[in-house]
DNA sequence: CGCCAGGGCCCCA
DNA sequence: TGGGGCCATGGC
């Protein structure tokens, strides 16, 4: 039951794609990944220019999930600033983002503040046990907001999710009462998603980035956690811009004019490039 | 023990 | 308006 999909390598690398921290459902065992999207629990590996899936699923389905309808060259094109992020594009050749779940990627960066990956990771796999539905052994589905609304604070806290738990509810409030409708976010302009997402406790600039980033199709989305920011001072990237940005509400609006349209591309790859190699010496 | 992790919120000058 | 303290939790 498992097919192949003929891709171009370079043009997409599965590894990076699911490693970069943008998604926290994803393990990997030996040469496979296995991860739950929506119903699915899918296992993928790639060799070459092969994508091999072990899963029932439309080619159609992993053009959306994976992005592969984003014209990645003219992407880094458009992105290649300086030297530091044409290091990142060139190393990390065809990471590409992911199309998220609405939902699902709302919570989890809920759950990712002040936390490192392998702990948001733990608390998303707790939540699914705990109020998702087992789609296999070992492996739940994402628990809906009408779950998570009803649901009680000592039930949640069980998935340690800390001083976030509070938030979460309300939020599963907000969405399971209509208050909340995801499907009318989707499409508003990228400010005005942005200020909706932002009145839910809990969501300030850089989730709301994140969720615009990889769910509402924000491209001009630039998150700016902790690497984002030690990035920018680091390297001075833009002299003249850096004497007066300090803040993250100003490192965001920077990132947005620098980088241009796809600046949620860049963000992506310095993170990641940041993440796996630290500070580098490019001269 | 302290510090940091894909932060946000509240308070106060 | 912006900077510091605080908020749970886990890893080092």
């Amino acid at each position: 039951m498992s097919w192949t999909y003929r891709l171009k390598p370079e043009l997409f690398d599965l590894n990076y794609t699911l490693d970069c921290g943008q998604v926290f459902r994803w393990g990997q065992e030996g040469d496979w990944w296995t991860g739950v999207v929506g119903d699915h629990v899918i296992r993928l590996s790639q060799d070459q220019d092969r994508l091999i899936v072990d899963s029932k699923l439309s080619p159609e389905f992993l053009t959306r999930y994976f992005r592969l309808d984003d014209n990645l060259p003219s992407i880094y094109e458009s992105i290649n600033r300086d030297l530091l992020i044409d290091r990142a594009i060139h190393k990390y050749r065809g990471l590409r983002l992911i199309r998220q779940d609405p939902w699902e990627c709302l919570i989890s960066y809920m759950l990712s503040t002040a936390s490192s990956i392998p702990t948001i990771q733990k608390r998303i796999f707790l939540l699914s046990q705990f109020f998702g539905q087992e789609l296999e052994p070992g492996y739940f589905s994402f628990p809906t907001s009408e779950t998570l609304a009803n649901a009680d604070l000592a039930e949640l806290d069980k998935c340690k999710l800390g001083f976030r738990t509070q938030n979460v509810k309300a939020a599963a409030q907000a969405a399971a009462s209509g208050e909340l409708d995801l499907d009318v976010l989707i499409r508003l302009e990228y400010k005005y998603a942005r200020e909706r997402l932002m009145r839910l406790r809990g969501v300030g600039e850089k989730v709301a980035d994140c969720v615009l980033l990889f769910a509402f199709e924000k491209m001009e989305a630039f998150p700016v956690d902790t690497h984002i920011r030690q990035i920018i001072q680091h390297y001075h990237i833009d002299d003249s811009y850096f004497e007066t940005c300090t803040n993250m509400s100003c490192m965001g609006d920077w990132g947005r004019e620098y980088f241009g349209q796809y600046c949620g591309y860049a963000q992506e790859y310095l993170y990641y490039q940041k993440r796996m190699e630290g500070f580098l010496s490019l001269y």
